[in-house]
DNA sequence: CGCATAGTTGACTACGCTCAACCCTGGTGG
DNA sequence: CCACCAGGGTTGAGCGTAGTCAACTATGCG
């Protein structure tokens, strides 16, 4: 039994579905809006963010197929962030009423949604350690290996590299600099989107 | 039923809980250990950090009274990064597999332990805001605006400057240099470790 | 073909880090 | 009771590096 796919749902749950398509550049929420919904993605890609009053803005999440967003309104009256699509997206629409009732019903259930947040934590601890460390240069390395699966040396980006930059919380410019020294230090070899780690990684 | 309360819980949990005593200063476990028990605080303050190989540390989390710590024991081998005591400290533990049974069969149960992974996220989604915020003297206000209670001015610390400067991502000399200028600005007033925002904060 | 957006590089600036010196406090022991 | 010490707190000076602004090229996409 698994939030993302609906099939495996108790049946109160599974009919209480909806869908919603979203096109590239579309806002599925706002910071402070109310929430009734929580979301998973079905096809494509949300980003979450949030701002701050001087402009700033922190990527929070980026949400791929199967991935929940918003699990945070169970709790929460508000929405804690925006989410947009990056591409055309379809994400599937859970009440959270609904959700709730199951979650107490179905161990199953609760099991996933528990492994979901765990796993959400770690993602956001993560990030938090590779904003520790202050070097452009270390931070995008740090970034590359902790991207990279296990065993490979090679990252492949599928998403525009300013939008990778903001990942790391560097200005594009600062970003496509250290690309260009470490290329140039032969410590990494750049094809398109294509990033591979050339010295043994430790 | 709430996991930090044992009386709360029913028997076989109850029953499978031990303490532990931590001097100030004193290790939980490391990164990398097997984790076979997760913890809540029953006193004291207990300190969540990562290291990175190049000696940057980051705080993933100050836990106090009732506070959970290392739940992703649940659905990982290992713990994902150092727990010390900043003070004396007295923690609950939870064996992860009896922990895991009474999940499924305490809904209650399972619903404060979600309570809480949400929490957690959003906390840790702030503290990213916070480091996406550049300048040391926007991202300090920034901390005592989240860090007062709604509705207060005051923030009270009970841990010396310095460990918050490291929370805030910043070196103690910046930390102190940038108060001591707020309060040459008069937007601060500071008795002892105590810190009071004049004005009216947006 | 033209426009929008990503990517790239240079030059300058701002600001946080580092190192270093010093003060102040509380605690310890002679 | 004082001397000493350790640690936190504070301030100064100089450096390194990420940010910013700006100009330009490359790459789609209509």
């Amino acid at each position: 039994m698994e939030l993302s796919i609906p099939e495996s749902l108790p049946p109160a749950l599974r009919d209480a579905i909806t869908y919603r398509e979203l096109e590239a550049g579309e806002v599925l929420f706002h910071q402070g809006d109310q929430a009734q919904v929580i979301f998973v993605v079905e096809s494509g890609r949300l980003r979450l963010e949030r701002h701050t009053k001087e402009g700033k803005m922190v990527v929070l999440q980026v949400a791929r197929a199967g991935e929940s967003v918003a699990e945070s309104a169970l709790f929460f009256d508000t929405y804690p962030s925006d989410a947009l699509a990056e591409v055309r997206s379809r994400v599937i629409v859970y009440s959270k009423q609904i959700l709730r009732t199951a979650l107490r019903d179905y161990p199953d259930l609760a099991e996933d949604f528990i492994e979901r947040l765990v796993k959400k934590t770690q993602s956001l601890a993560s990030r938090l350690e590779l904003r520790s460390v202050r070097r452009a240069r270390d931070r995008v390395l740090h970034y590359l290996l902790m991207t990279a699966l296990p065993g490979e040396t090679t990252v492949n980006f599928d998403r525009p590299l300013k939008d990778i930059a903001s990942d790391l919380g560097l200005t594009p410019e600062v970003f496509y600099r250290t690309l260009a020294r470490l290329e140039r230090e032969g410590i990494i070899t750049r094809v398109r989107q294509q990033i591979t780690l050339n010295t043994s990684a430790a």
